[in-house]
DNA sequence: TTGTATGCGTTATCAG
DNA sequence: CTGATAACGCATACAA
């Protein structure tokens, strides 16, 4: 195996450990160019490696940041994800994951384990609870930014999408090709879910901005698989939508389905829009107009700023950071336009 | 900030350091009722968390595993990942992520430096080269499993598709609805990447088998953008396909792009197949018919054999753990079945 | 320029 | 049952 450590190549080079960690350490200033040779050639030789187990122990830094996520799986987080990843990446800073699935235990868990792990900053895509676990960190200064979504109570660099911006976007789209009855397609409410809050405020601000009707017929909620199911009695009803919303990628897949088994003639009898751009948007028929996350913009976002609180230790105060979505204009609606 | 240690726990608790780290590791035989609770109260008043990195100094194990994938941002490594990191969650490991974008020299540098940090292991989806690395890893009984792709002249773990199968399945899968022209899509073949390959060769040998003639005009070769052109070429030459193979989704996408802008039907003009299953399978006209891969189940079995390999100190010889594709027969082309 | 000594926070060995 | 004490591998004052 590979026990080889520093003391080896000490003796093999005939100088002292301290020697070994200037070299290491790359402070070739403080040695002669032989035993600078000497040390490379016992290193090379032994095939030594050094122990950064050992170094952050010393150095109380692991040059390494935990990222806890509630859906490791959705495409948002994976994207941010590689974002972040990259930017580790440039400062020699490697990334734990953990996979919360959206439960507060789990992550509670996490986030102990990751402090014992030392690592020296978290980005946290949050289930919403867990606010003391998160408040003591912000006491303490410890580097942390949230993703996605907030923590009520908890005064914490966040990275979030304009919501209520783009919610404002998917109205003012279908209205600027006049469409007046729209709804909009989202999970059952959540109260500590903030996007899915916001974008339905967002909703519910820009409808009425428009002296546009929301009554509780044009708010169709429920779970995803559910969702076709509801979409089908819902345009049963008088008065069906002729525009559709739905707030993420999950939603949309439930709309496609329900459009798909009942026949509906997209965007004729009904347009649709959604936030979260997905893949298959250019070669659906018809192209789908999509509200896109600048998801890689957060994701380096959220590392940077976990790397500035490392530096800075003193707080400079919770900022909220809003990125604004980026309207995707496909084919789908051009044609009607108003 | 918190820089309580064992020795705080001790004093405040008026016992030695060693009895506190027998309480933290549960070998309450070794004390009495008294000091247990004592303990306890210290932990609690202090808000104490232990130190895993001392602990892994010496202990010389750091319940971490390391991942290096060269694409993160595609589905496949995402679903695979998450298995992984449940495997872990299970028992209690953490799992590092690292994206070699395909690198070769960042995957070196991933390895060099996730062996820095100790991991006790690795996962790889490798670029296929560094082979004297990973030779070397194999010789010390490192723990190391690849997925999906292999690196040739390393015999090592590794959990890969039955490529050959899925392509067999494939043809198959079209010669039992009558199809007889099938073209394959590939992205263009380079000889370290396994999969490209094998399917490549598995197509052939499938077609081969049946009497079906696979010329070059058959093997629709190029960069995943430049496909829809190359299809559209080949598509106005004579003896046109009748079904198109895929190898992934990437190229799956070129198709779809290519018969949406050309206007060919599917699936009476051609009929479409591709491994890897795409979320939008069903609810594209007509649905999809896919050959998917068992990312979760390949994902689990990458992790066990991290796991087997570090306790089972004797290498018990390399294996190759091959996975059967899964046909996700969709309505498309049912209804001309032969 | 190089070596010695000490400490980082745990665990483990061994007395008591 | 409990407490010194010595590692673990490296970094860093401080000496030399």
């Amino acid at each position: 195996m590979k026990k080889v450590t520093m003391a080896d190549v000490a003796k093999l080079a005939n100088v002292s450990k301290s020697t070994v960690s200037q070299y290491l350490n790359k402070r070739y200033e403080y040695m002669s160019e032989e035993t600078r040779k000497r040390i490379a050639e016992a290193i090379e030789e032994l095939g030594y490696q050094p122990n950064i187990i050992a170094r952050s122990l010393k150095q109380k830094t692991t040059a390494t940041i935990g990222v806890i996520v509630f859906n490791m799986l959705h495409m948002m987080t994976t994207q941010v994800l590689h974002a972040i990843e990259e930017e580790c990446q440039k400062r020699g800073f490697q990334v734990i994951v953990c996979n919360s699935g959206d439960d507060p235990d789990k992550e509670k868990t996490y986030v102990d384990t990751l402090l014992a792990k030392q690592v020296d900053g978290l980005i946290v895509f949050p289930t919403g609870k867990n606010e003391d676990v998160y408040r003591r960190l912000v006491e303490e200064r410890f580097p942390l930014v949230f993703v996605d979504r907030m923590v009520p109570g908890v005064e914490a660099d966040s990275v979030l999408l304009d919501n209520a911006g783009a919610a404002e976007m998917a109205v003012q789209y279908f209205a600027s090709y006049g469409r007046d009855r729209i709804a909009i397609v989202t999970p059952p409410h959540v109260s500590y879910n903030v996007p899915r809050m916001e974008r339905l405020e967002g909703f519910r601000a820009a409808m009425e901005k428009r002296g546009f009707e929301v009554g509780d017929q044009n708010v169709i909620a429920a779970e995803p698989a559910a969702l076709p199911g509801e979409l089908k009695k819902r345009f049963m009803e008088s008065e069906r939508p002729n525009a559709l919303f739905a707030i993420n990628d999950l939603t949309l897949m439930g709309v496609l389905r329900f459009v798909k088994d009942a026949g509906v003639r997209v965007p004729d009898e009904v347009a649709i829009i959604n936030i979260d751009d997905v893949p298959f948007a250019d070669i659906y028929t018809p192209a789908l107009t999509t509200i896109a996350q600048p998801t890689f913009a957060m994701g380096k976002k959220a590392a940077e700023r976990v790397f500035e609180q490392m530096k800075a230790k003193k707080a400079d105060g919770p900022r909220v950071f809003r990125f604004s979505p980026v309207l995707m204009e496909r084919t789908s609606i051009k044609r009607e336009k108003a």
